[in-house]
Parts: C-alpha cells; sequence; structure tokens
RNA sequence: GCGGGCGUGGUGAAAUUGGUAGACACGCGAGAUUUAGGUUCUCGUGCCGCAAGGCGUGGGGGUUCAAGUCCCUCCGCCCGCACCA
C-alpha cells in the first residue's frame, strides 16, 4: 500500500509549473477572462497564517475558474515600502531596500512552496523603481488635473526624536522609542481630495452587488454624510476677526437649549486667545498632549476652559452663552465649534454638570408628560416628538421634520443656512520618511512649488543614505535634495516628504495588467483585463484602502489612465477571517512571559506543561497569531512536515471563510490523513476504465446520486465563498465511495465516476 | 467614545426563503486489526434521566400556528477609527 509523500510530490509538480510557465496569463479575447486577487503582502520576513489562508482561498476560486474556462489572471507583488524597512535600517544597521528584498525573496520562495498557481511573471514589488516611477506619473498627472493640494495637517510630533509617529508608535501618549510626551503639531503635508468626491464615493456603494454589506456600511458611516445647520454665534469679547464663530449641527432642532459654544483647541480663536492668554495656552497645550487618533480623544476625559467670551444667541440678542474651549471638539469635522445642548446630548449634559453650566429642562418630548430626564433625551429623527418649549411659532411631528422645520426657519429669517457635511477628511499622503516613493516636486523661493517634469522621473531614492541618527536622512542629503528650479534655474530643493504606502496599494491591481509597460497603464491590457473579478483579504482593510483604491481609480480614470468602467476597480470583495491559536504564559517574578506553542506540551486531560522545566502553563484566550503573544505556528514548519496540501486543506475545512478560525494540531492531523485515505481509496478501490454498462442497480444508483449531489454541493459551496461546505460534501463522497464495496460492472463505472469526479473537485484545493 | 461584526454539543461547524436543530469533521467511548503504540476499520456519541419523558442555538423579553433565523433589550468577545500594513 503507497502513500502520498508530500515532500517529493509537491516539488516535483510545483517544478513543473515553474518551467511551464502553466499560469502565464496572456491577453486572449476569444475566452472570457478572470480576474482573481489576493491583497498583496507586505514583506515582514516571512509568510504566515494568514497569507497561508488568504491565498489558499484565491488560489481555489483561480484554480477553479481555469477549469471552467475562463482566462484566469491570478498575479502576486509585494507592498514594499513602509516603516518596519526603516526600523530594520535603525537596528541592523542595514539598508531599508536590502532588508526588504531579502525577505522578498524568502516569502517568495515560502510562496512557492504552497503550490499557488500563480502567474509570476508579472511579479513587482512597489519600492521598484519602475513601479514608484509610473507612480510618480500619476501624481503628477493628478496634481495638474486638481485632486491634490498642499494644506496644513495635524502630525504627532515627538520632540526628543524630531520626528513624527505614527499613531501606532504613541504609546500612552508617549513615542515608543524616546519616551518624551508626544506632541500634536500642524505641518504642511500633501493630500489629495478625496472628500471632493464624498457624495459619489457614497452613492456608488449602491452599485457594489457583490460586497459584504458590512463593508458597505462601514464605508458609508466612515463618509458620514449629513444634512444640518451652519450658522454664526456673534461674539462680545472676542479679538479681532473673531465677530462671529461659525459651528455646524446636525440638531438644529435643539437650538432653544443651547446653553454654551464649544470650540476646539485647534480652533482659529482658541489659537488667537492663546497669544495674550497664560491660561488658555496651558490648556491648549495640554490638550496637544492627546495626540492626534480619534479614539484616543473620544476616550479621553472631557475637559474644557471658559475663555470669557460671550456670544448672542442667534434668536434673542439678550440671550448670552459663555465660549469654552473644549478637548472633545475636533477641528477636522464640521467648523471646529459646537453649540452644548445638555438637555439632549449625554456628552453635553456631562460636561455642564462637571463644569456647572445651566442645563435647560427638556424642551423635547416623546409623549405629553416626559419629565425632565436624568439622562439627556434624543429627540428620535423617526418617531413623533413634540416641543415642549414652544419653538418660534413651529410644529412638527418627527425630529426629522425638527430638523427640516428648524433649517427652513433660519434660512428664511437670514440667519443659518442647511448645509451637508462628511465626515470624510482629505487623504494626507505626506510621509516624513525615507523609505516610500518620493514626492515629485520642487520647492523654489520665487517659484513656489514646481512639480518636476515627467522626462526627469523617476525621482528615485538615494542609496547613500544613514539612519544612524533621528529624523529623514532625505533632508540631510542635499547632493539628492538640492537642484536648480525646472521653471526658474534658481537654487531650489527636493520636496523630501515621501508618499503614504496607501497610494501604491491604490492602483497596483491595474498596474498587474500590464507590469512592464512603460506608462502607467497599458489600455489593450486594461481593457481586457480590468476589473478585479474577486478580491479577497482582510476585514481590517474594509475602509482605508479599499476607499482610497475606489478614489484613486477615479482620479486616474480623469486623468485617463483608466476607462470610466474601472472607477470601481473591484466587482466583488470578499474579507476572510483571522487565523488565531491558543495563547500560553507563565509567570516569571510577577511578569506574564509568553511561550510559543513548541516550548508548551499538552496532556491526555488538556493540561499545559512547559517542556524542559515541566512548570504549568497557563492557557489563554485564542487570539489572532502575533508575534507579541508568541501564539505563531510557522507556516513552513507545517509545509515541511506535512505538505502545503494539508496546510491548505486545513484552512479551507470546517470554518466558514469570514469567520475566524483556530489553528490546531488536531485539525492539521485530521487533514493529513484525510489526504493519505484519499490517495489509498486510489489505490483500493476498482474502478474499471469508466465504461457505461447496459444496466445500472441500485446501489450504484445510490453512488452515483452522491457523486452529482457532491458536485453540486461542492460548486454551490465554492461559488458561495463556503469552502467548509464544499469540504463536507467531500467528505460525504469520500465516505460513500469506501463503503461501496459492491462488485459489478455497474459499480465499478459509479466508482469511477465519483472517484474522477472526487480528484476534479479537490484539485482547486490540493 | 463612535462605527461594524460575531455568539449553536466537549471542539470547529451545518441548517436555500421563518418550517424535523446539530450535516460533515475533530475529540471522546466501545470493539476489531496490529508484537506494542501510531495508522486503519466497525459501532456509538447534544444535555438531564434507569426509563417514560423533559430541556436545549450567550441572558431576558416579544411577534408568529411555527424562531438559531424577525423585533426589543442586556452581556461577552473581535475588527476599524484616518501616519501600522
Amino acid at each position: 500500500m503507497s502513500r502520498y509523500n508530500a515532500r517529493e510530490a509537491e516539488p516535483k509538480w510545483q517544478a513543473a509549473w515553474d518551467e511551464a510557465e502553466s499560469f502565464r496569463a496572456e491577453r486572449d479575447p476569444a475566452r472570457p477572462k478572470y480576474y482573481v486577487l489576493e491583497m498583496f503582502p507586505y514583506p515582514s520576513g516571512r509568510i504566515h497564517m494568514g497569507h497561508v489562508r488568504n491565498y489558499a482561498m484565491g488560489d481555489v476560486i483561480a484554480r477553479y475558474k481555469r477549469a471552467r474556462g475562463f482566462n484566469v489572471l491570478h498575479p502576486m507583488g509585494w507592498d514594499a515600502f513602509g516603516m518596519p524597512a526603516e526600523n530594520a535600517a535603525m537596528a541592523n544597521n542595514t539598508h531599508p531596500g536590502t532588508w526588504t528584498y531579502e525577505n522578498i525573496a524568502t516569502m517568495r520562495r515560502q510562496l512557492k512552496s504552497m503550490g499557488l498557481s500563480l502567474d509570476w511573471t508579472r511579479e513587482f514589488a512597489t519600492c521598484d523603481p519602475e513601479y514608484y516611477a509610473q507612480q510618480q506619473a500619476l501624481f503628477l498627472d493628478m496634481l495638474e488635473a486638481g485632486f491634490i493640494a498642499r494644506r496644513k495637517a495635524v502630525v504627532n510630533w515627538d520632540p526628543v526624536d524630531m520626528t513624527v509617529l505614527a499613531n501606532e508608535q504613541v504609546i500612552d501618549g508617549k513615542g515608543w522609542r524616546s519616551g518624551a510626551p508626544v506632541e500634536r503639531q500642524e505641518r504642511q503635508q500633501w493630500a489629495f481630495k478625496i472628500s471632493d468626491m464624498a457624495d459619489d464615493l457614497l452613492s456608488a456603494i449602491d452599485d457594489l452587488k457583490d460586497w459584504p454589506d458590512k463593508v458597505r456600511l462601514m464605508q458609508s458611516n466612515w463618509i458620514g454624510k449629513s444634512r444640518g445647520l451652519e450658522f454664526g454665534f456673534k461674539t462680545q469679547g472676542a479679538p479681532d476677526g473673531h465677530g462671529e464663530v461659525a459651528v455646524y449641527t446636525t440638531r438644529p432642532d435643539t437650538l432653544m437649549g443651547a446653553s454654551f459654544v464649544g470650540i476646539s483647541p485647534d480652533h482659529p480663536l482658541a489659537k488667537a486667545l492663546e497669544a495674550d492668554n497664560p491660561d488658555v495656552a496651558a490648556f491648549c497645550a495640554e490638550c496637544r498632549r492627546l495626540g492626534t487618533s480619534e479614539a484616543d480623544l473620544e476616550k479621553a476625559e472631557k475637559k474644557g476652559l471658559d475663555t470669557g467670551i460671550t456670544v448672542s444667541h442667534p434668536l434673542d440678542p439678550n440671550w448670552k452663552l459663555p465660549v469654552w474651549i473644549a478637548n472633545f471638539i475636533l477641528m477636522d469635522y464640521g467648523t471646529g465649534a459646537i453649540f452644548g445642548c445638555p438637555a439632549h446630548d449625554q456628552r453635553d449634559l456631562d460636561f455642564c454638570r462637571k463644569y456647572d453650566l445651566p442645563v435647560i429642562d427638556t424642551f423635547f418630548a416623546l409623549d405629553d408628560d416626559t419629565p425632565v430626564a436624568k439622562d439627556a433625551f434624543v429627540p428620535p429623527k423617526t418617531e413623533k416628538v413634540r416641543w415642549v418649549n414652544h419653538f418660534a411659532g413651529l410644529d412638527v411631528a418627527t425630529g426629522q421634520e425638527a430638523i427640516d422645520a428648524t433649517i427652513a426657519f433660519a434660512e428664511e429669517h437670514g440667519w443659518g443656512k442647511g448645509v451637508e457635511n462628511y465626515r470624510l477628511r482629505d487623504w494626507g499622503i505626506s510621509r516624513q520618511r525615507y523609505w516610500g516613493a518620493p514626492i515629485p516636486v520642487i520647492h523654489c523661493e520665487t517659484c513656489g512649488t514646481v512639480p518636476v517634469a515627467k522626462a526627469d522621473l523617476p525621482v528615485k531614492l538615494p542609496e547613500d543614505v544613514t539612519f544612524d541618527r533621528p529624523g529623514n536622512p532625505l533632508d540631510r542629503h542635499d547632493a539628492w535634495r538640492k537642484v536648480p528650479c525646472p521653471k526658474c534655474g534658481a537654487d531650489a530643493t527636493r520636496e523630501t516628504d515621501t508618499m503614504d504606502t496607501f497610494v501604491d496599494s491604490s492602483w497596483y491591481f491595474a498596474r498587474f495588467c500590464s507590469p512592464r509597460a512603460e506608462t502607467p497603464t497599458d489600455s489593450a491590457d486594461i481593457d481586457y483585463w480590468m476589473n478585479v473579478d474577486q478580491y479577497i483579504g482582510g476585514v481590517e482593510h474594509a475602509i482605508l484602502h479599499l476607499l482610497y483604491s475606489r478614489f484613486f481609480c477615479r482620479a486616474m480614470a480623469a486623468t485617463q489612465h483608466l476607462p470610466q468602467s474601472a472607477r470601481e476597480p473591484f466587482n466583488a470583495l470578499f474579507t476572510q477571517g483571522m487565523v488565531t491559536h491558543e495563547t500560553y504564559s507563565v509567570k516569571e517574578d510577577g511578569k506574564t512571559l509568553w511561550l510559543t506553542p513548541e516550548e508548551v506540551q499538552r496532556d491526555e486531560s488538556g493540561n499545559a506543561t512547559r517542556i524542559g522545566s515541566r512548570e504549568s502553563v497557563s492557557i489563554g484566550a485564542t487570539t489572532k497569531m502575533s508575534k507579541s503573544k508568541k501564539n505563531v505556528i510557522d507556516p513552513e514548519a507545517i509545509i515541511e512536515q506535512y505538505g502545503a496540501d494539508t496546510a491548505r486543506w486545513f484552512m479551507l475545512s470546517d470554518s466558514p471563510p469570514e469567520r475566524d478560525v483556530e489553528w490546531t494540531n488536531a485539525g492539521v492531523e485530521g487533514a493529513w490523513r484525510f489526504l493519505q485515505r484519499v490517495w489509498r481509496l486510489m489505490d483500493d478501490l476498482k474502478y474499471g476504465d469508466g465504461a457505461k454498462p447496459d444496466s445500472i442497480g441500485d446501489s450504484a444508483t445510490a453512488l452515483r446520486r452522491m457523486t452529482h449531489s457532491a458536485i453540486q454541493g461542492v460548486t454551490e459551496g465554492i461559488e458561495g465563498f463556503s469552502f467548509n461546505k464544499s469540504v463536507a460534501k467531500l467528505y460525504e463522497l469520500t465516505n460513500a465511495l469506501a463503503k461501496a464495496k459492491e462488485t459489478g460492472a455497474d459499480m465499478d463505472f459509479a466508482r469511477h465516476e465519483g472517484l474522477r469526479a472526487l480528484c476534479i473537485m479537490m484539485s482547486p484545493m490540493v
């Protein structure tokens, strides 16, 4: 009896596919195309189980579609710019490029050992000058077309390292390396004007029929369209130029309950006051230590400072409200100023109680006798409401009508206007880092910012840089930085900011269609291959990456790099769950010490001990595999031991693809045993030559029914992204075949048919 | 804090549209094969109960002839929050 030997079979066939370029995609107008793409990996060093899951799923689709007669494009590349390469450069005194390309070599080898049906001839890395040269060309076209602006934006500033920090590098308000308190700081930044396209990006979501509802909903909420009232409060005692404070509110119907006006610490009025009021300056400085993350701002204790300035209520000039600076008001949303209505907003109520501001009684009610609520009462938009304190003679039926009536009233009397507002902010792309695509712009004292001429592209990153000092090496690289102005020829300097890596990943899928073209895209290739028919990746990208890509394709269409039909690049989207594992830890000197799965042994009753020391190990939560908790299984070790097919089969079994899957040893063993079982079946079963006999008995008919029911179930499973159900059907068919021991020509025929179907149906998976 | 999702046996999960809850697999139990273990094969396995029977889809409430599925509410876990990729 033979055994399936993955260690021999897999490299053999992988080499054969490589040799024959079996998965090379060529344009062929005679055949329907299918473009399946998984989110390309960041070359962090080694592939992880999340990659295995992602690429195993994509490969099922690619091989399935190929088997159904489609001309399949299934490419792979590398999202290769980013911070980790610079961190590695600092830690190991290497060049980020060296580190990155070494990682790519390792990960390419590892991916190849998975037996994926990829067209490797199209491979590229975003840090290849050939790629970012084209990206710079796109930037120049988009700059000319008005999609890009230079404006102030807020960053995290580390005053010791003298560098800008990413939000994830700010830990408890301190820089991760220096430990110094981080400050919010404004800088001139390049930004894509994505908010100009907010309405189009929002309304087009309706047409993304094959995207998960949750992603469409998240994107809608992220764009966050609202209609409200914008109006000004006249100030008393404010510095010159601040005679009015403009506010935006989505609930103008609560205006009669206003008890204060709040402005952001970054509001122009707050800044004006800072200059000669030390209390204001101190308060604003404290607010700026909060960093830039919205979650941090929202979770922080709500604090405020009375500016001493007052404003008049628009409906009653004698009604004065105090102006407070409050740390929870975002400068980026609306006008950076609000009015607070404690009766109808919980946060405002908490704020008023804390600072002893007047709380006006509830003047909205659901019914006749609603008392003054202990908690703020938000008048529902869809239900019947009633104004208790009459609002200037208006009467309404629902909260929404109250809003509309108030806006109409304000417009009629000329003190405010109804406006549409979006939560979506412009996309700041400037990064004060070396390892990214240089922004192709030159700063000249007389001409201002001047685009680099297309003929001078690419603006290549200089190789001779060091990371032994804080800050961006480009800033101190005079040979690279100092250039003549393209316009006037005077001494000028290059822009030293590089592009956000999200730019790189916003069009790579289009580049895969013609990766060696001398222009960003080639229309013949784009017309044939775009759009991506199926895109697969983690749900953590549900908003930013996907939204930026949608924007970028619109901008590429407007600059003639894509057809209008590719404005929405991804026809169908699937978001997969994470790969998780148990965590193991021991206490050492009162501290938690995490252990890797290899350091832990489980006995029959499920208790865990540390290998070697035999101390008892506590089994913690099952969480996403991560280096910090050490609950990581290395795919390469699994592939060496069991083969890629076992790893792939396990990944596709049991757990629905959109849900998290827990990696377990038992599960891997089970997958391995099943593959052996199928191999054995082929050896053991008698199945003839497939000739159909004249008569077919009941047993053979039952087996044939099973075969065809499996064909239907497996097909539906793959089409519906329920690979676990396909796998279950394949188990059923395998069980039925193993039990079909009867002799006879009809049984030989039914077994032949069943085994053949089994092999074909398993082939996209293993 | 805000936005989104998830919760079904010991475990991963099935359950077209509101219509027999637990397909399939892991694990476990019993038996067979094997020098032994692994492997392989057969049978059993939601929970309580000797049984009859009862109870069961995170908790509570509701709609319905009928609820895992729809509605309300609470709890728990996970993802995102704009400079991680």
